[in-house]
DNA sequence: TTGTATGCGTTATCAC
DNA sequence: GTGATAACGCATACAA
């Protein structure tokens, strides 16, 4: 592979040339720029983006961190995230952590060491000291669905809590005072703040949270059908389930139809995030919007103002859920 | 950020030693070998990966593009690959081609110059010539989801044709003869491929293909619900409607269901791709299973043997679709 | 077993 | 405007 001494030996020109008229950083006269570009094409040259890297220290890349590669969020976030930064001619590294906490400090660790100008990170198993302190190293850092009051300025994050009262707020004022909830994995911050929005909107209207008609998922369409069979078997009536997401609710919707239980007729499904596929399934799914593309895109925008100062940018650090009402909920 | 360097003079060892311990491809003696982890680990020293990479000419890491960081199909392909490569400790780099020409090229060079030990593309938009070209360079490529036959060992692809064939003959063995058909953008070759399945069934069926009751999508959702609209006021009937994808099917579904078309009972309606929701939807989507995960896999193991000379690994090149028969077809 | 010296392909700071 | 040349952080052949 042609490297830049071998454009300037062709060319007939230094080096630092060759790197000026690749750079457009430095004035050039027009001749030389011409014999220099016509070396590169004959040569095929093509930059090292690594040697680019470790003499000029950036790397013109964002590292992204998911919990998966897969799946309708992560896929809308890393969408918002590389559309914008593309604009921006920056690249983007993406790295899985699968929700462990080794493997998301080895994702960041990998970021890091890969020398990306700026990092967002979507972690969920490593802890808020952790993180604090990370903010503290020497490039910059974004949070994308989580608070730390402390780094309160590197986190892009959804209310989650009132999401969740959202949620059950509009079941209740629907009339429903009988509920059952999948929650998400009880460790995941967001699967707590969701739940702590449910019991709260329920205690507003004075209805009674009843643990027995809780159960715990894991976010996952399985765990959503495994859940609604566990409620069903508590034979303790209720017409409304609330599902922390809509992947659950989309497995729960399987299984009431396989029992004969007729959504919204007798019971009434919510679900959180308004995946894309929500809206397609049938009957169309109400949910709570999780704008995570746009958050994406601004988590973007923030690592495009700090660390490659487009100052232009203004950031939205809190996002407010919204209810969206479809078909699979109605007035009881 | 402390280099190799610091942890050098604060272990008062040289810097090979210190690279000999990071490595362990030497010989180091216990005692040196503990002073030299001990200085990393109080300077929080990090290989930077960048010069490493620069110095050995080798990244660990392998450079996916695919052509959108979202959709069930791209996101198991990406998992696929990740999940296999991370039990090898190699990292993945993944880039978006957006199924554009010059963006996909673009993302190649991306991955090729940041120095990717190997590449594994999922392209549609450049030439079968420029893939040819681009497989004599110096780094190994595999392509996913495409055949060529000058590079067939290069290739991990789905006989799509058969695919296609599979889809439309279990309809004409449940007596279907009617057919409306709703296919993806016909200048991709998968689009194209399995179109032409489904007119070899048709064929061996004697039954005439009907161009008017074709429609072109684009693989989307929505494009499923206009083609199905479109295929409706046509006025010429159907038993079937086969799309070229689940996604399209499920906007196929939608539509049907608004204008009170019962699927399978007056529509059998088959999709192609089997992504992960294809059994959550109602009723649920017969399809063809495309084993894109696996297919993922095999291509990260075709790169470990290529690449990381894992001798151990048997490459499939072709994979066969098959039929998955589930609630949305019936006998007519 | 350990140290020295050189090179990897660029950028950037000087000079001229 | 252009050309030397010293970094950048590490791996590695060669010595010791």
């Amino acid at each position: 592979m042609a490297t830049i001494y071998d454009v300037s030996v062709l060319a007939g020109v230094s080096l630092a040339t060759v790197s000026r008229v690749m750079n457009k950083n430095a004035k050039v006269s027009e001749k030389t720029a011409q014999k220099v570009q016509d070396a590169m094409k004959q040569l095929g040259y093509r930059p090292n983006a690594i040697a680019q890297s470790l003499a000029s220290n950036r790397s013109n890349s964002v590292g992204i961190l998911v919990s998966e590669l897969h799946g309708p969020f992560y896929g809308s976030m890393m969408s918002g995230i590389e559309a914008e930064l593309r604009t921006a001619e920056k690249h983007v590294i993406i790295a899985a952590g699968h929700s462990e906490e080794a493997l998301e400090k080895e994702g960041i660790e990998f970021l890091i060491s890969r020398r990306c100008d700026a990092l967002i990170l979507h972690v969920e198993a490593v802890s808020d000291e952790y993180l604090v302190e990370l903010v503290k190293g020497d490039i910059p850092i974004v949070l994308i669905n989580r608070y730390i009051a402390e780094i309160a300025d590197h986190c892009i994050s959804l209310n989650n809590e009132l999401g969740g009262y959202y949620a059950t707020k509009a079941l209740l004022e629907k009339g429903h005072r009988q509920f059952a909830y999948i929650s998400g994995p009880s460790w995941k911050m967001d699967a707590q703040e969701r739940l702590k929005g449910h019991q709260r909107a329920l205690k507003e209207f004075n209805v009674s949270y009843n643990d027995a008609l809780t159960y715990e998922g894991d976010y996952q369409e399985t765990s959503g059908s495994q859940g609604t069979s566990y409620l069903l078997e508590q034979s303790r009536p209720f017409t409304a389930l609330v599902c922390a997401n809509d992947e659950m609710a989309l497995g729960a919707m399987t299984v009431l139809r396989e029992k004969g239980i007729r959504v919204p007729d007798d019971i009434s499904l919510m679900g959180f995030d308004n995946i894309f596929f929500s809206q397609f399934i049938h009957p169309k799914l109400s949910t709570v919007d999780y704008p995570i593309k746009q958050m994406g895109k601004m988590a973007a925008c923030w690592t495009l103002k700090h660390t490659f100062n487009q100052a232009e940018h203004d950031i939205t650090h809190i996002f407010t859920p919204s209810v969206v009402i479809r078909d699979s909920t109605q007035a009881v």
